[in-house]
RNA sequence: UGGAGUGGGCGAGGUGGUUGCUCCUUCUAAAAAAGAAGGGGAGGAAAGUCCGAACUCCACAGGACAGGAUGGUCGCUAACAGCGACUCCGGGUGACCGGAGGAAAGUGCCACAGAAAAGAUACCGCCCUUCGGGGUAAGGGUGAAAAGGUGAGGCAAGAGCUCACCGCGCUGGUGGUGACACCAGCGGCACGGUAAACCCCAUCCGGAGCAAGGCCAAAUCGGCCCUGAGGAGAUGGUCCGUCUCAUGGGGCGGGUAGACCGCUUAACCCAUUGAGCAAUCAAUGGGUCAGAUAAAUAACCACCACCCGCAUGAAACAGCGGGGACAGAAUUCGGCUUAUGACCCACUCCAGUCC
RNA sequence: UGGGAAGUCGUCCAAUGGUAGGACACAUGACUCUGGAUCAUGGAAUCGGGGUUCGAAUCCCUGCUUCCCAG
């Protein structure tokens, strides 16, 4: 399983990123929040918020780094193709590795169960 | 040994492994996509956006006004509110630090207190007196600030009225590119403070900013041009013809999404030599060092080094736990300012002790 | 990324360089059987740090925060 994230596999356009906010669900975990939406194509797509509330710019990168790190580390777990927006929550900093690992299994597993019904 | 001053260096600690991001070159190959190999990949402040420029577009005969910025002198620089050296004033025992045009061009302001806050009709006072008035500014108290200061002479009482020293101003001389310094003489000296109040003087300044600007260019709507058989209407007694409207096809230019250029080789960096007190400049040789765009340097693990705490101990090693600042390029440079853990270096000052 | 504006009691606004004031809100008391309204009294602030000045909310530097504009 290759681990990568090619540009193909982010959202890039205003446009999308509209569309997403508008119809797709959300799920509300300890460190960040997930808004997705089932895309119908061949690959899922990811983007990573850090708003101003976070900190500076340091940080802002670092949460976005982690989050990414997340999605590439488990990228099987992920059944069918979905577009994902991650918006990240200040204690995301407070968090030890194991902890944000098991968050986001279990958020994608609430994602999962949901996209089967 | 302790305390202090100035200037500078370094700053994701190092090595290895697994998994990743971005750009360039070569190859798979003829192009795109994809892959492989090799190489490059954050800072001293990249920050704040406080100044100054480069670059791009717009405006512009020339002159004047308005507005803004700067402000000891000389130098450096592409330019600057920057830097260097020097001058004067103020602070500090000292190393050292901070400040800087003009108040005699004019206007304004100086609360309260005080007689008076500025070219003094002087409140109390002192002295003289023909009791009408006159001469004074030593002393008093107020205030942030009170009309040269101290001492002596002098006088009715006093006063630069006179003298000495100091301060201030003017003139001359000498030294210095200059700010200014030193010396001599003269004036006796009514002429505060505030220009980060208006202002005056000198110097400089057109406006907007890479979301600048350039180039290519879908879809849709509208515009213009060409054109086909037929349709509707007008002209006409009717047909042909001509004109108008709707429609089919083709083309054109503007321009949106989007793509590309601008985009990184530059007032650049390093070394040596020379000029200069220095900032800096010159010559020679070498080097190429990020270019992303929902936005790249990371995640995890192991070991080693450093610091702190715990416990043992005379001390150290081993042990356990924890820690490593401020902070992320966005057109590019030169500064300023602010934030900053640990460590290191150079020069200097003060105090104490010893030799 | 670039360009601009503003910070005064809890809130909304005033204030020539000379004692920071008003309204609402708050607290206490009076009035009332009680509450409201009314009356009286009181507390509470110049965004932080320097400088100029005898004296700064005001003038000058420098930081911080908030808001607006440009696709």
């Amino acid at each position: 399983m290759k681990e990568s994230i090619s540009p193909k596999e982010r959202i890039r356009k205003k446009r999308e990123f509209s569309l997403i906010y508008k119809k797709g669900n959300r799920y509300r975990g300890k460190y960040f929040i997930i808004i997705y939406l089932p895309n119908g194509g061949s690959q899922s797509r990811l983007a990573v918020v850090a708003g101003k509330k976070i900190g500076n710019a340091v940080k802002r990168n670092k949460a976005k780094r982690w989050i990414k790190a997340l999605y590439r580390r488990n990228k099987n777990l992920l059944e069918d193709s979905t577009d994902l927006i991650f918006i990240a929550k200040e204690n995301i900093f407070k968090a030890p590795w194991k902890n944000l690992q098991k968050d986001y299994a279990k958020a994608i597993e609430h994602i999962n169960q949901k996209q089967s019904m």
